[in-house]
DNA sequence: TTCCAGGTGCATA
DNA sequence: TATGCACATGGA
């Protein structure tokens, strides 16, 4: 157990597998801010926020529960960085972001947050999805809601290219005609392989938009999301490669059912030490 | 100015 | 099935 709860929050006890830095700036998220040293998230409509106070973590918050498990704080990360160091490659990124934690994120956010992803680069997309916050989420004591479904639905393609999602406004459009959240939440007891084939079939959702999806929202790990940080990557280390769903098989073939966590790692070493 | 960012859809062969 | 290109936008 590395937390406790509190009457105001929850107490991060051991911080050894949690590091909130790691956590939001490995990728995984979007809805987000640092705020002098400290941070704030605010998925779907939910709020936290984070402070380091030394020798622990306090994560104010009103919705205690949400977050312990937003934070996955009852997963065991230790063992899961000790299977992955068995790997060489994952060495130097295990001790780098020592403290990143995989996220259970909202699917419906996390599908319309990856859609705009695409293409993109991570400052831009939080700028467009909290346009879509001020313009069309409710108003909360921090700041605005993530939009419903039903707030979306309505838009045209022009208001989304207004927010600035550029081409993807008509992915956005015609996907929210073809899918409902009971839908995604309904996906959530395919195996991975229909799981895969339901969410591709989207608008604006390809490969690897599928495999975030499939790891921040539907919590599979035996997916490895490839972007241009994972080719990058890949070319360093193994035998160069510029198919990126061949990239993916060998990935899983390699890391198998903690092929999720073990992309979070490298991506996130990747982009923040390497930066080329 | 050109390149790049957590890529996807579509035409073509 | 596989390859190549167009697609907005803004920062470096």
């Amino acid at each position: 157990m590395i937390y406790a709860r509190e009457k105001d929050g929850i107490r991060i006890t051991d911080k050894s597998d949690f590091n909130i830095e790691h956590i939001l700036e490995c990728g995984q998220v979007f809805c987000y801010d640092k705020v002098g040293e400290d941070y704030i998230v605010f998925p779907v409509d939910k709020f936290a926020k984070i402070v380091d106070e030394g020798d622990s973590y306090k994560i104010y918050t009103k919705d205690v529960d949400y977050f312990i498990n937003w934070f996955d704080l009852d997963g065991d990360y230790s063992k899961i960085k000790s299977e992955l160091a068995k790997h060489e490659i994952l060495s130097k990124p295990i001790k780098f972001g020592y403290g990143i934690r995989i996220l259970k994120q909202d699917l419906f956010e996390t599908l319309i947050s990856f859609i705009v992803s695409a293409n993109n680069n991570i400052k831009r997309i939080k700028l467009i999805l909290n346009n879509l916050r001020k313009n069309l989420g409710k108003k909360q004591e921090y700041g605005y809601s993530f939009p419903t479904f039903q707030a979306l639905q309505k838009c045209d393609e022009d208001f989304f290219k207004k927010m600035g999602t550029g081409y993807r406004a008509g992915y956005l459009y015609k996907v929210l005609r073809e899918i409902t959240p009971e839908m995604l939440s309904a996906f959530a007891s395919l195996p991975t392989d229909k799981l895969r084939a339901s969410l591709i079939a989207l608008s604006g959702v390809g490969p690897k938009v599928t495999d975030c999806v499939m790891l921040f929202g539907y919590n599979r790990f035996d997916v490895f999301p490839v972007d241009t940080w994972i080719v990058k990557m890949y070319n360093m280390f193994y035998a160069p490669q510029d198919k990126r769903e061949q990239i993916a098989k060998n990935l899983v073939d390699e890391f198998g059912e903690l092929s999720g966590y073990a992309q979070q790692y490298l991506f996130y070493y990747q982009r923040s030490f390497i930066k080329k």
